[in-house]
RNA sequence: GGGCCCGUGGUCUAGCCUGGUUAUGACGCCGCGCUCACAACGCGGAGGUCCCCGGUUCGAAUCCGGGCGGGCCCA
């Protein structure tokens, strides 16, 4: 049975993505005169398949674009890839056993296109059984020489702009690899290290201070001695000059809170460099730069008569020197984390290479306020730019030394290293096979090398906005495109993905590119922690479409929170499967009644009472729902809509009506049906589009000319009725309380009973609402009694505190005690407070009462409280 | 170590911005009922130190301060 059912499911949903692509409805028109909708797709990495958080995050995506649609809108969303970079770099070799300097350059480059490519067929399918509707008539890859050639021609502005720079900056390199690492390619691994205290003198005063470091060997690369401002000996230290022993150096001592007052003696020497700190620290005190290990890791002729040696040998020679000099205070074996190449367990070094970069530090004020011209959503995640901004260091370091990315486009004269940029209209260009623009160095005549690096992701990537408004292809096109409506991302790549396209959109159109950012949390193993492969908790997408549906993942999708991070929820994806069929089931009925039914609007006037009232709460929902939607409160509008539809509009309006539909036919009933049940399928259309089209297509389509639900508009609300409301809830609660009945005495909702009374409130009910009751509930009779015959016993007085509280202060606590004993009258409860009389109105209270009815004949009772009303049954 | 976010029945979660009476819902559990759209359903029930400490207030899940635990990014 429970497979069946999700089969079912997954037939309808298979059944509307092929259609859905016959239809071709996702499509954005260029021409069209709607009002553009753009959406920045975030083109996902082509280094694997979907993971669940992709799934989720693209379904949010998804929902924005459906709802947009129905909105009016002429909604761009790309279908698109990113492949350039490391991380596909890395696989290859991985799979390959290789590395890219055992192979042809565009071999290699070959092999990374031809594994994306694999990932971008798979991804496209899984797309596609979640019922993604992204539009792959504006398809792109970061590969593409046309998406590389405006990565180029915006990177030759900024050259032109003197905004592109040329100078050293230190990278990870393996000595045994000789190759660039990226961060993501060294692996920590524990080792016990040599911690050397070494002695300096410090000029001013001639005294020792101890430093402790576990590079000794690096000692003439030191450029400054570090200790913690608040440490006691600091405020001595500040400002002198120590002096490097063995190489007799004089460096300055600083003052720094990064230096860890327990690590060691708690003073620390800064070398070029030793470590990621000594990296940050150079950069922030500008220190000087010296090399005292070469790409191989050996010493340098700047490491005095250590030269030449490896570094393990340099260290023990060091290390003996300054023992026979005196010159070590002691030596501690400590646990250390060495950074290694993942490759072969090298120890990296860290070493300063010719890089490309784009000026930035001189605009972090100009950044922040770009940066708020959008909106952000949720909008604390703003704070996390600005600190990000705040705390830059250094310039963009936009060049690496890989294959697999878009080339610099500059050529560079062996002879004297003048730079000829390409010109724009050659673009795209790989310096690496094409010619320069000039044959020969304009300046000194010699020989031109095209520059063999790649630009780092991000500068691709920065970049998709400008490159989907059709930056200076299309002008026309660009104006309706740009600033894109949506920026849609997860929080993780806040300061690289959304700071670097702000970056690249002030830069080349003094705006920012995006009218809003929507930020999404990130999905968590259902155990709460981040899903991994070796702790065994990853979920599946595929296996979760394959066991449930797509409709059940994007129910679960729903109900996660914009930015906040969610663990995955086994139980939503059961109730969403459970939800799809209740909304099937609701098709069903509304067929059934609807059959043979001719639209026809029925006035206001002319509906029952139960009509207006559902109609009233649905027109409620309605404006509720449109304004999460709004907001990309996907979990708000879910959840609106999942009990106006379940717990409201099937449980009890519909059982309500059912006597009206079966046998009369009641023109009323049938309009309200069909205005309710078309409305919450649109609705619900963008987050679950498969069953709702499912119903649109069974029920709906014979009424509307919109092939699809998802190019069918958004709902209006249609009327709010407060009167009706309360009219049609009391109606709803009689109704309930029979139900009840009936359920505790076991008998099934649809036996037929005699009779049913209940007492009159201060609601008025009309007669058709008596029998709209009486059918609703399967009685022979319904009758009222007056309020006069039924007693009541007051049982309890509820004080309320918000009216209480607001008025008496201090004195609540007293009131509300004195109330309970008062006295009760017409006017209200009489009490005595500091020897006064005082009568509190109803406002103050509520009285809880039960009522009886004497002499009546009837098998069960039951209270509406709310209403102060007592309901009878005779079975 | 820094910034941001989160912490509510067994599990997950709404409410918190804008303080007020009995804290929302789901999953699971228990009992009853196949009822002409639906047993993946309906009706009913049990189940809570709202992470801890302190403060503000007549009143705190909600506001403020501190702590503990988790997530992301950075170091």
């Amino acid at each position: 049975m429970v497979l069946m059912d999700v089969d079912t499911l997954k037939q309808i949903e298979k059944k509307w993505q092929q259609e859905w692509k016959k239809m071709n409805i996702y499509r954005f028109d260029p021409e069209s005169s709607k009002p553009v909708y753009s959406i920045d797709t975030p083109p996902r990495y082509a280094s694997g398949v979907l993971h669940i958080g992709h799934a989720t995050h693209y379904t949010h995506i998804d929902m924005v674009a459906r709802y947009k649609r129905m909105r009016g809108y002429n909604v761009f969303f790309p279908l698109c890839y990113d492949v350039n970079g490391i991380p596909i770099e890395e696989r290859v070799e991985r799979a390959l056993g290789i590395t890219r300097l055992e192979i042809e350059r565009h071999e290699f480059i070959r092999l990374c296109k031809e594994f994306a490519d694999k990932n971008i067929e798979k991804m496209t399918e899984q797309y596609e059984k979640l019922g993604i509707s992204m539009d792959d008539s504006i398809y792109y890859r970061t590969d593409d020489p046309e998406f590389r050639k405006y990565t180029q021609i915006a990177f030759l502005r900024l050259y032109k702009k003197g905004l592109v720079y040329r100078g050293t900056f230190p990278i990870n390199w393996c000595p045994r690899c000789l190759t660039a690492l990226a961060d993501a390619e060294i692996e920590y691994k524990k080792e016990i290290t040599k911690l050397v205290y070494i002695k300096f003198k410090v000029k001013e005063t001639g005294e020792n201070i101890v430093i402790a470091t576990t590079r000794p060997e690096l000692l003439a690369a030191c450029q400054a001695v570090a200790i913690h401002p608040e440490d006691p000996r600091a405020h001595k230290l500040s400002g002198k000059t120590a002096i490097v022993p063995i190489y007799e150096k004089e460096v300055p001592i600083i003052l720094d809170e990064d230096v860890d007052p327990s690590f060691g003696s708690g003073i620390v020497m800064i070398c070029t460099f030793g470590d990621k700190t000594d990296v940050k620290w150079v950069m922030k005190y500008k220190l000087p730069i010296e090399i005292v290990v070469d790409d191989r890791g050996r010493m340098t002729e700047a490491a005095g008569n250590l030269k030449g040696l490896p570094i393990k040998k340099a260290r023990e020679k060091i290390i003996k020197e300054l023992t026979e000099r005196d010159l070590v205070e002691k030596v501690e074996e400590i646990e250390h984390n060495v950074a290694t190449c993942w490759r072969c367990n090298t120890p990296i070094e860290i070493l300063p290479k010719e890089q490309w970069f784009i000026k930035i530090l001189p605009f972090k004020e100009e950044l922040k306020r770009v940066a708020r011209e959008a909106r952000w959503y949720p909008e604390f995640m703003i704070k996390r730019l600005d600190e990000w901004i705040d705390s830059l260091e250094w310039d963009w370091v936009v060049s690496r030394q890989r294959y697999y990315g878009t080339p610099i486009p500059v050529w560079i004269c062996r002879k004297c290293g003048y730079v000829v940029p390409a010109r724009e209209e050659d673009c795209y260009v790989d310096p690496t096979i094409d010619p320069p623009p000039v044959e020969k160095c304009p300046k000194c005549g010699g020989e031109l090398k095209g520059c063999e690096d790649v630009f780092d992701t991000w500068m691709d990537s920065s970049g998709t906005p400008l490159y989907n408004a059709r930056w200076i292809r299309d002008e026309k096109l660009f104006r309706k495109l740009y600033p894109m409506d949506l920026r849609p991302n997860a929080h993780d790549i806040i300061r690289t993905w959304d700071f670097y396209s702000i970056v690249r959109g002030w830069f080349e159109t003094g705006k920012n590119p995006f009218k809003a950012y929507m930020i999404d949390g990130f999905i968590l193993a259902p155990d709460g922690r981040p899903m991994h492969a070796h702790l065994g908790n990853v979920v599946d997408p595929l296996e979760v479409i394959e066991d449930y549906g797509a409709e059940a993942l994007r129910y679960y999708a729903a109900t996660c929170a914009l930015g906040e991070d969610n663990a995955f929820r086994w139980k939503d994806i059961t109730r969403g499967v459970r939800f799809a069929i209740k909304i099937l089931n609701i098709g069903k009925f509304l067929k059934n009644a609807l059959n043979g039914w001719l639209y026809e609007d029925i006035p206001w006037e002319k509906l029952h009472t139960v009509d207006k009232w559902i109609l009233s709460l649905y027109s409620k929902v309605l404006k509720e729902v449109t304004e999460a939607m709004d907001n990309f409160r996907f979990d708000k509008a879910l959840r609106a809509i999942e009990n106006f539809t379940w717990n409201i509009f099937a449980d009890e309006y519909i059982e309500i009506v059912k006597h009206r539909v079966y046998n009369k036919r009641d023109p009323a009933a049938l309009y309200t049906l069909y205005t309710v049940g078309l409305g919450v399928i649109k609705m619900l259309a963008p987050l679950l589009p498969h069953v709702t089209e499912e119903v649109y297509q069974d029920v709906f389509r014979r009424f509307v000319n919109d092939v699809s639900i998802h190019v069918s508009s958004w709902p209006e609300p249609i009327k709010v009725d407060e009167e009706a409301i309360v009219r049609g809830d009391l109606i709803k609660e009689i109704v309930a309380s029979v139900r009840r009945l009936k359920a505790s005495k076991g008998l099934p909702l649809n036996t037929e009973i005699e009779s049913l009374t209940f007492s009159q409130s201060d609601v008025e009910l009309s007669k058709e609402d008596l029998e709209d009751i009486r059918g609703a509930v399967r009685a022979k009779r319904v009758e009222t009694v007056s309020r006069e015959r039924v007693k009541e016993r007051i049982v309890e007085i509820k004080p309320n505190y918000s009216v209480i509280g607001k008025e008496f202060r201090e004195k609540t606590k007293e009131i509300v005690e004195k109330l309970k004993s008062g006295k009760i009258t017409e006017k209200g409860i009489e009490i005595n407070i500091d020897g006064k009389r005082l009568v509190l109105g109803p406002e103050y209270y509520e009285i809880k009462k039960e009522l009886f009815i004497e002499g009546i004949d009837a098998d069960a009772l039951a209270q509406v409280e709310k209403y102060g009303i007592l309901v009878a049954v005779k079975f």
